[in-house]
DNA sequence: GTGGGTGCAAATAATTTGCATTACT
DNA sequence: AGTAATGCAAATTATTTGCACCCAC
């Protein structure tokens, strides 16, 4: 879509590896990590290198066009969809997943209140199992 | 105290050094990170090796005797309180504290009805500058 | 034209693992 | 006695960095 702009909106540089890295992330609900990106954006610039794509998630993240979703130690996944909002994984198929309708807003300001901290980002993240691998025992 | 009762019970072998570190973690609020705890248990036991200290919290986190708190990229730090409590951590000073006050334990349930997952286990983080550090202003 | 980005390979740093020795049960 | 934990050093792995070349502005 309009990622070109967003880029150029930021007074960062546009080059066509950070449209498609940011396209790839705008276009899907799969919280890819580095790897997946990399794989998807080899596709099509075959010569890029992981470098690049780790330079460029953590240039996004920074720039707010994107977050960075941490799961277990050593892997990061990274999502488009920048509003804070909580995720789920599935501790056996290593899916992550939105949840929309849990309703955290309110919950920061009540942390700047008891805490007396200044908030500037949260991260809400539930561990389980899927309806998927539920079904297939354990 | 009562820490060689707390491995004892658990069927978890019995040693000085693991005696000592479970004392470190249940003595402090100070969610120490491996390196502190090696430094603080090194005093007692100097012959003691980071390894051991890693092996040690990766069982005890998994006996359920303490929790990990996943900070930045490449940093944990662990909690002697196992009960699902949020924390805040001051992206300044690197602090990290518990979050009492902010009752939190019917989310999951919530997040169970609106997901289809089972849900295990939930890390809430918040991320600020201190009252100590946003006074030194920056 | 110039500064910044990219690709490559080497470097980093937290964590882990293999193995011989030592200690718990 | 037998099994498992410890200490040490080497290995692992995600991420980062240095550098030469190329591209966006």
């Amino acid at each position: 879509m309009n990622e070109e702009k967003a880029l150029r909106d930021r007074g960062i540089k546009v080059t066509p590896q950070r449209i498609e890295i940011l396209s790839v992330l705008k276009n899907t609900r799969e919280h890819p990590g580095v790897d997946q990106i990399y794989s998807q954006v080899k596709e099509i610039f075959p010569a890029i290198s992981l470098a690049t794509v780790y330079n460029t998630v953590e240039l996004f993240t920074q720039e707010g066009l994107i977050q960075e979703i941490r799961l277990a130690r050593g892997f990061s996944r990274y999502d488009g969809s920048v509003g804070s909002h909580p995720h789920i994984t599935c501790l056996k198929c290593g899916k992550v997943e939105d949840i929309e309708e849990l309703k955290v807003e309110m919950l920061a300001s009540s942390v700047e209140k008891s805490t007396g901290y200044e908030v500037l980002k949260e991260e809400i993240m539930y561990f389980g199992y899927c309806h998927e691998c539920k079904r297939l025992d354990n």
